[in-house]
DNA sequence: TTAAATAACATGTTCGTACAAGTAAGGAGC
DNA sequence: GCTCCTTACTTGTACGAACATGTTATTTAA
């Protein structure tokens, strides 16, 4: 029955999928409450628990906003974008998605010259190793972004561990050489994508990019991994969730 | 047992933040494993299902990755980066920078239609005041962005008020309506500027532009307040500092 | 009329149990 | 030494049951 509409391998998307279909199609409306958990399970006939798991479902994605003693509201119907980026808390920031990878494409060894020096903050003729990659989702491999990372010559040799592709590289820095982050920061911009980028993406070369880029320092405020990432236009979003629960600690 | 350690009035969460401090304390490592779901239930005396309850709060978190078949593996400590749940800090990012103000060019009563419930995730329907303004730097009266603020009905008059031009709007809301902040989210995503806008501004019309979206909800989950501004590239760049403040407070 | 107590109902937590499905290590066979 | 397959282990899914806790509407008492 379950498997007509759907044919998710696991139940509670099944239900998940059918009750994100209903929401779409305007039978709960955005604002409107949906039905007890005790409801939906009697009328799917699955356990409450596996409406439960639906309904987590729901609500990691955006849809449903749940509340103890309070019925489950619709708060959107919009197909969350697929590639965003949620943050509960702003260390988050420093992380890319679990489930993406990197695919080294150009690997050098560089000095710091004037242009390079406004994204890295560096002393010029510092030396630095360069990697330019493009990210890709795990499952799809779609390319989601191309990034260019620069880390100090020291620690080039960390591209040939064996997790290299799917760590942080700065991650690896501080498994490997000890160095720990005491400060990083992140800037978010806009900037049409280069030719070159958008070869490499395979999108549109007028298209607009989001442009991520992180700074990592070390206890004495230098630098020791730049990274910079382009995102294709409407394929990435930041989000963050600012809750004002006071005390988590 | 358990209560002499954490206060925490639910199980899981009393598992989770002793995991959490082992973890911090480098009993388990990055990169290391956890021990099994199973042998950890054995180890605090509690149900299988009250230990996934708190190594999920543990990977919403970021501090292990988890899939099914492999081990739990720790990702972060998440100590130093986490530059905490502050809400001084969270809280700027909902701000503009002061030394700005608004010129509103366009004030109107509005429905919630398909095409902005999008943007507002609120009920078909439900009403609202729209108000189109552009963004302008205090000294040198540059164009810096165009905005969008969307505010319930009967929030509408806050317009006439004296300040109106230089405060935040969410801010005015709190101030004389009473209706706080309990929640609320921050998108960043990148497009293309629309030609009326880069008309308003000012800028070339084949321009991209970051786009900042502010959803801000009351404590029931409803949508007071969104706002969407469009910055032209090149001038406007989101910027966030991450110290690892260790113990500050 | 208003305010406090209560009942009904919603989601949250916690315990069981059993099986499914993915992963990794060890052994068999070549 | 190498590949393939089995096996043991791990996390994921799904069921059932009971109680805890927060919300809301109703009833009762002041």
């Amino acid at each position: 029955m379950l498997q007509e509409v759907s044919k998710r391998p696991v139940l509670y998307r099944q239900v998940a999928d059918q009750l994100v279909d209903k929401i779409q199609a305007g039978f709960w409306k955005v604002g409107e409450n949906l039905p007890s958990e005790n409801h939906l399970s009697q009328e799917f006939k699955v356990s409450r628990q596996t409406v439960r798991q639906a309904l987590q479902f729901l609500q990691e994605n955006g849809y449903i906003y749940r509340h103890q003693g309070s019925a489950t509201k619709v708060i959107s119907t919009s197909q969350p974008r697929k590639f965003s980026q949620s943050f509960n808390s702003l260390g988050e920031i420093l992380n890319y998605p679990r489930n993406t990878y990197r695919e080294n494409h150009t690997e050098e060894y560089i000095e710091c010259d004037e242009h390079l020096q406004k994204i890295l903050q560096a002393p010029l003729g510092s030396a630095w190793y360069h990697i330019g990659a493009v990210r890709l989702e795990e499952e799809t491999d779609i390319k989601l972004a191309w990034t260019d990372i620069y880390i100090l010559q020291k620690f080039a040799k960390l591209t040939q561990l064996k997790d290299h592709a799917t760590e942080m590289v700065y991650a690896q820095i501080e498994k490997h050489f000890g160095v720990s982050i005491a400060h990083a920061e992140v800037e978010i911009s806009s900037s049409k994508l280069s030719q070159q980028h958008a070869k490499l993406l395979g999108v549109n070369p007028d298209s607009s990019s989001l442009i991520v880029l992180r700074r990592y320092f070390d206890k004495d405020g230098n630098p020791f991994e730049i990274s910079m990432t382009h995102h294709p236009e409407n394929l990435y979003t930041f989000k963050m969730n600012l809750r004002s629960s006071h005390q988590i600690n």
